[in-house]
DNA sequence: TGTACATCAGTGAACGCGCGTTCACTGATGTAC
DNA sequence: TGTACATCAGTGAACGCGCGTTCACTGATGTAC
């Protein structure tokens, strides 16, 4: 019973992200989710307080999975390169694996619902920036406006993903992650320390690719 | 008359414009634009076919100014990194200028409604692109996949202005520009070029800042 | 100058629709004796 | 083994609501004679 209930509240989940993904978070009503499972509308209240506890639990369910596994990718590693790629190489790994759970996230950012509970210790963005802000306060990068930094190194990864999302680029974010690191490399190190060596030296060396 | 037609049209236009910012394109009522406006719902048929019209001709209108604009500023400069630096700077600028009609398209992007007709002549995600394609040809810039590099461009810049929408970064993006230059520009050109020169060279030299 | 008419921005009332949600009920299944 | 009962996923019908939109109408204003 509570085995079957379970199960069942699994296959809403993930009937719901699939739909979201497909037509929209807006665009998708409860009996639309409810359909898809194969039940009818007022069952979903069951297992679900509401569509919006439902858009809720799965968008911070996700957006804690994947802050959790940042945060130990970046941990993983001692300089702020070898962390970068840590992270941007998990981020094409992540999105490869679960495609349409990570389209979720990427779709669920905006609208007044699905909002992280303020300093989640996993908030990827936070993390990042803290990671930004150490390596400027080491000199290990140049010292520029961190949440500006971040910003753009958010940007370029989550546009990315948005252009393989629609069509535009036509590969799995696996075969961009090389490029992808060196760019976000350039993004970061380019032009403010003065006489930097071009590419910068670090633990192990960096993959770059053309 | 028609002066008085055209006046209210404009009104219209600029309230409804302020309130999908402030609230959200979806969470805008018909009702809710004619009460800002100062009339009762049913005489914004006057003016518009319908609440997707309205939402149309705005982002339309919006998105072809804006990119008429970015292609003029590219072809303002001849070397690939002044036109990229005249593109970021406008982009602040009109940023700054008009924080209510950018940020309108910033939102507006998403949606099922509000598509540009495709090939238009001046959607600036394909003028960038083909700027960046041209450079890559001519040798001026590492040779990587185009729309990955547009791409991580765009999200960098729009990112930013998504975290100035927020509040995260309390700063006016005219106040960003020369970090924004500075941080494209290493995006673009680092670690694919062999041995190159870092800044790199150009007709008139970049701005670094910090 | 006064009167009749045309124009047209704007309105009140009402429409059908799909939405999220509630609630009394069903019916299959597991358990106790 | 048979019977009575508890459990609980799932359902049919209905709710109130706000939405976009329609339509016959109003009433101020400009114009012709």
């Amino acid at each position: 019973m509570s085995l079957r209930l379970g199960d069942t509240r699994q296959r809403i989940k993930n009937e719901a992200t699939r739909l979201f993904v497909e037509h929209g978070v807006a665009d998708v009503s409860v009996r639309d989710i409810a359909q898809a499972v194969g039940m009818k509308a007022p069952n979903l209240y069951a297992h679900f307080r509401s569509r919006d506890d439902l858009v809720n639990e799965l968008f911070v369910e996700g957006y804690a999975t994947y802050g959790k596994l940042l945060a130990e990718a970046a941990a993983s590693a001692a300089d702020f390169p070898s962390r970068l790629e840590a992270m941007l190489r998990l981020i094409c790994r992540l999105h490869d694996e679960d495609i349409v759970r990570f389209r979720f996230l990427l779709l669920a950012r905006h609208g007044s619902l699905a909002k992280l509970p303020p300093n989640h210790p996993y908030n990827p963005i936070d993390t990042l920036q803290r990671i930004i802000k150490a390596a400027m306060d080491r000199g290990e990068i140049p010292a520029r406006d961190p949440a500006l930094i971040t910003a753009m190194l958010v940007g370029a990864v989550v546009q990315t993903a948005t252009f393989v999302l629609y069509g535009r680029i036509p590969t799995p974010m696996t075969d961009l992650a090389d490029t992808l690191v060196t760019a976000c490399e350039g993004l970061v190190l380019y032009g403010g320390l003065g006489n930097l060596p071009c590419p910068m030296q670090r633990s192990h060396h960096a993959t770059n690719t053309t």
